[in-house]
DNA sequence: GAGAGGCAATCACCTAGATCAAGTCGGTTG
DNA sequence: CAACCGACTTGATCTAGGTGATTGCCTCTC
C-alpha cells in the first residue's frame, strides 16, 4: 500500500545489481526467482533453530531479526534484516539452522527454493558472484558489530547501530529526513548490544536529554547526524551501499 | 619442515573439497592458483587498513589475525587465521581494506591475484560455489563470536575460543592429544574477547587452578575437553569441518 | 470500560571487569 | 654479565553496567 515502486520492481535485482551489471536474462531469471510471495505477522518466527529449511527467504517488506537463544535462556540478536535482504543463504552449508529468524513487524517475503538458487548460480556466473559478494557484505557488517560490542561503551555502541540502520534504510528508500521506523523494543536493543533493557533505557534518556534523538512509537529521529556519526566513529563504506563502478 | 603432507598437497583443495566434489580439472586449476608462495615474519602485517590489495592470501603455515584499530587507539581482533584459511576474499567488494591482517608467527602463504579468482570462478561454477560456501562458514563463525562476546562472561568466553581453536586446528592436523600451539599473548586474547590483559590473566589463572588447562610458552593444553565444551556451550557444527555428504 | 499484558521509566543496590600500579621472570643483546 | 624488554602476575581500588523491583502508561480485547 506504499504506492508503486518506481525502481526495478524486484529488490533482489536492485541488491545484486549494486554489485554487478545484470544482463536482461539475469533480470528475468531473478524476477522468476522471487515470484512466490508470502506474508508473516509480527512476533512470529520465519525460521527456527533446528529447522532444515528448503528455502531462502527474501524480505520484501517489514523488519526481521536473526537471533540465537543460549542454553541459559538468554537471547542474542545478531542482525536486523530489512527489505531487500536475503534471510539465510547459509542454508546451503548448514544441515540445521543454528539460530532463528523472527519478524519484528508484519512482513512480506519471497520464498526461494534452495534448488532454484543452485540452478541460477550454475547458469549465471555473474549472479553467483553477486550472491557471494552479498555474503561478503554481510560478513563485513558482522565484523563491525563485533568490534562495536567488543570495544565501544553502551552509548557509542547504540549510536553506531543507529547510524548503520539509518544508512541501510536510506539506501532502500525507507527514511525521511533523518528519521525512520525502527520497530524494536528497548529489550531487543539490549539483546542486540549485549546490554540490559534498563541500561539501554538510560542511554536513550541521555541521548534524548542531549537533543540527539527522538525515539517514540517505534519511530527514531536522529537530530544531529553529524554528531551521531562522530560519536559512533561511523564510516558506511563497509555496507557497500553504492555501486563501485557505475 | 614438518615432513611431507600425505593429504592433497594444497590446503585450498582440502578446504574447498570439504564443500563440494572437485573434478580433476578443478584440482589442477586450484593447484595453479596457489602456486606462488611467499613468506612473512611474525609481528609484521600482511595487509594494512587502507590498502587496495590486488591479491588474496592463502595461509599455508603459521597463524595470522584480522584486526581493526579504532580511532581512540584501541584494537580489536576479529578472527584468527590458520593454515588453509583465505585471508581476505572481501577484496572484491571493498575498495580499500577496512581492517588489517597481521602475522602471529612466521608464516608461509600463497598469493593469489584477484583476477585469477575472478577467472576461475567464471570457469567453474563448482569452485565459485565452494568459495561462496567458505565465506558462509566465516560468517557463521563471526555470528558465534558475536554471541560469545555479547552474552557470555569472561570465563565462558575464553573457554569458547579455546574450544573453537582446538576444533579448527584439529581439522587441519595441528593438534596432538588436546593440546596445540597457540601463539597469542594474553593482551591479544584480551583484544579478541573485549577484555583487558589483566582480566584475561585472572581467568587463565583460575582455569589453571581448576586443572582445566596448561598454557605455557605459546602452547595450550586442554585437560578436560568435555568440561571445557560444557562450559562454553560449544557445538562445532557451525564450523562445518566435516563433509556433509561423502 | 475493566482487565490484562507489553513496554517504558526509575530507583536502590550490587558485581564483573576495568584501571592503575608494582612487581617478577625469562630471554636477548651489546 | 649487566641491563633491558616484553610478557606475565598480583593487589587495591573504582565504575559501567547489571539486578531486581515498582510504577505508570498505552493499547488491545472481551
Amino acid at each position: 500500500m506504499t504506492g508503486d515502486r518506481v525502481d526495478t520492481s524486484n529488490p533482489l535485482v536492485r541488491k545484486l545489481g549494486s554489485f554487478i551489471d545484470l544482463t536482461p536474462d539475469d533480470r528475468v531469471a531473478l524476477d522468476r526467482l522471487a515470484a512466490d510471495v508470502g506474508r508473516g505477522r509480527a512476533a512470529t518466527d520465519l525460521i527456527r533453530e533446528g529447522d532444515r529449511p528448503e528455502n531462502v527467504f527474501l524480505l520484501i517488506e517489514g523488519w526481521a531479526y536473526r537471533y540465537k537463544v543460549l542454553s541459559d535462556g538468554s537471547r542474542h540478536i545478531m542482525a536486523y534484516l530489512i527489505p531487500g535482504d536475503l534471510c539465510d543463504a547459509h542454508v546451503f552449508i548448514l544441515d540445521r539452522m543454528d539460530h532463528s529468524i523472527g519478524l519484528l513487524s508484519d512482513a512480506r517475503f519471497a520464498t526461494i527454493p534452495k534448488r532454484a538458487i543452485a540452478e541460477i548460480t550454475e547458469a549465471s556466473p555473474a549472479i553467483a558472484r553477486a550472491l557471494w559478494w552479498s555474503t561478503l557484505v554481510d560478513e563485513a557488517m558482522l565484523r563491525h558489530w563485533l568490534v562495536n560490542i567488543g570495544r565501544r561503551d553502551a552509548y557509542d555502541r547504540i549510536a553506531h547501530l543507529f547510524c548503520e540502520m539509518w544508512a541501510r534504510l536510506n539506501a532502500v528508500g525507507l527514511t525521511e529526513a533523518g528519521s525512520f521506523e525502527m520497530p524494536v523494543t528497548q529489550e531487543q536493543l539490549g539483546d542486540t548490544m549485549g546490554l540490559t533493557a534498563v541500561h539501554v533505557n538510560r542511554v536513550l534518556q541521555r541521548m534524548r536529554a542531549e537533543g540527539l534523538i527522538t525515539f517514540k512509537g517505534r519511530k527514531l529521529a536522529i537530530h544531529d547526524m553529524e554528531e551521531m556519526r562522530r560519536i559512533a566513529d561511523f564510516d558506511p563504506m563497509y555496507l557497500h551501499l553504492t555501486r563501485r563502478r557505475a
